[in-house]
DNA sequence: AAAAAAATCACCCTTTTGGGGTGATTCCTT
DNA sequence: AAGGAATCACCCCAAAAGGGTGATTTTTTT
């Protein structure tokens, strides 16, 4: 017989806390080990609930659920971390996950797909609620119709990369001045006279 | 009652195309309105069927399917494009979903898989194989033992923005020289000596 | 409490880079 | 034939980058 996927919840809301150790306690092969009101208050003691899995609330009070990912990381490195909030904020999102969170779901994910993504992150899977999985791939798809060039857009690029001119010129195969020649298109077109400033505004833009 | 979906299937293996075909014709629902078997077949005729959405094939005969997509989407601006691959490269899906793909399915998806994905990018959603996801999340995922401080790291992705000693010495109210000297630590540590080989090192690296 | 690591600032030095201006040529594409 | 794109040239100067060396103060870890 298979050990039950042991879970700690870390969420302030009393409600929605037992709620979900409820719901996912009444569930075959699950088993809520301890639920926290804060990461501050589940520092202390949950190293040695020893979860698989780690339902983590994003607004929590004191440390927020994003700065705790790492933290949570480093006691307990096998456990997973699925992250479970209202926001969808792209910033948030990719903040999370590059912290370490293994999955992303919102709170008005269905109690069955929660169930569901938590034997799928154990498993090594990828949770990922549609409209996450939307915002991500909203997040690559670069402007179609970018008022640079194919070339200023390469530039542009290779800038973002934190290249001199010199060594643009080098890897295109084209004189220093004809990069110049480029970068200065570039800030006209972009209305800004710095390095930072295009990156900036071509990263808002999805130019790159 | 609905208009049926409309796909066209761009894809240079013969079996595999037909076998496609003949899969979504046969569905309710779902229309075969032509096939092609390269993008430069495709390219001449594509325009008159008006496919809602296009499995699309990477490694095509003439122009590939990555570069085909932006030209799809220049003709049909309205079309959602669904690569279809043997390949999880993570550049490749990248590329693929910057240049306008709406979605990504490997070959060994299940047929019903299939159809469900088409559906769901006419509606809107964002078709990913779980296999997909995974790697987004794992692309997120920053590495864990960096070498680098908080500090170092945080003025690394500053470098990564493209901002100069200066702005990074006034956006975290420490003195440049402060700044100065961090930036010989990072480079240091990562054994570079410049910017450019700096933020290449820590992308590789995912320290950033 | 001691040791180690991180963060802070200082001053030496030289070469490279960056940004602004202005103009010209060639090559494509429309 | 016109316009955009890509190429290259030369003017200017201030700012920035990179290397070296060393020191102080906090913070963290042991």
């Amino acid at each position: 017989m298979n050990r039950n996927i042991k879970i700690t919840i870390i969420e302030d809301d009393e409600t929605i806390r037992n709620g979900y150790a409820y719901l996912i306690g009444a569930t075959e092969g699950y088993e809520v080990v301890s639920t926290y009101c804060s990461f501050d208050e589940a520092i202390k003691k949950i190293g040695a609930d020893h979860p698989d899995v780690i339902l983590l609330d994003i607004e929590l009070p004191g440390t927020n659920g994003i700065d705790a990912i790492p933290k949570l990381k480093k006691i307990l490195p096998q456990c997973f971390i699925l992250i479970l909030t209202v926001y969808e904020s792209e910033k948030l999102i990719f903040n999370a996950l590059g912290n370490g969170a293994s999955g992303y779901l919102t709170k008005n994910t269905p109690s069955a797909k929660i169930i569901e993504s938590i034997k799928e992150v154990k498993e090594g899977g990828g949770p990922m609620s549609i409209n996450i999985a939307k915002l991500v791939i909203r997040s690559f798809q670069k402007n179609q119709e970018s008022p640079l060039s194919k070339r200023e857009t390469q530039i542009l690029e290779l800038i973002g990369e934190g290249k001199s001119r010199s060594q643009i010129a080098k890897e295109l195969f084209i004189d220093l001045e004809t990069v110049r020649s480029h970068i200065k298109n570039i800030y006209n077109k972009l209305d800004v006279n710095s390095r930072a400033d295009a990156i900036k505004m071509a990263k808002q833009n999805k130019l790159i």
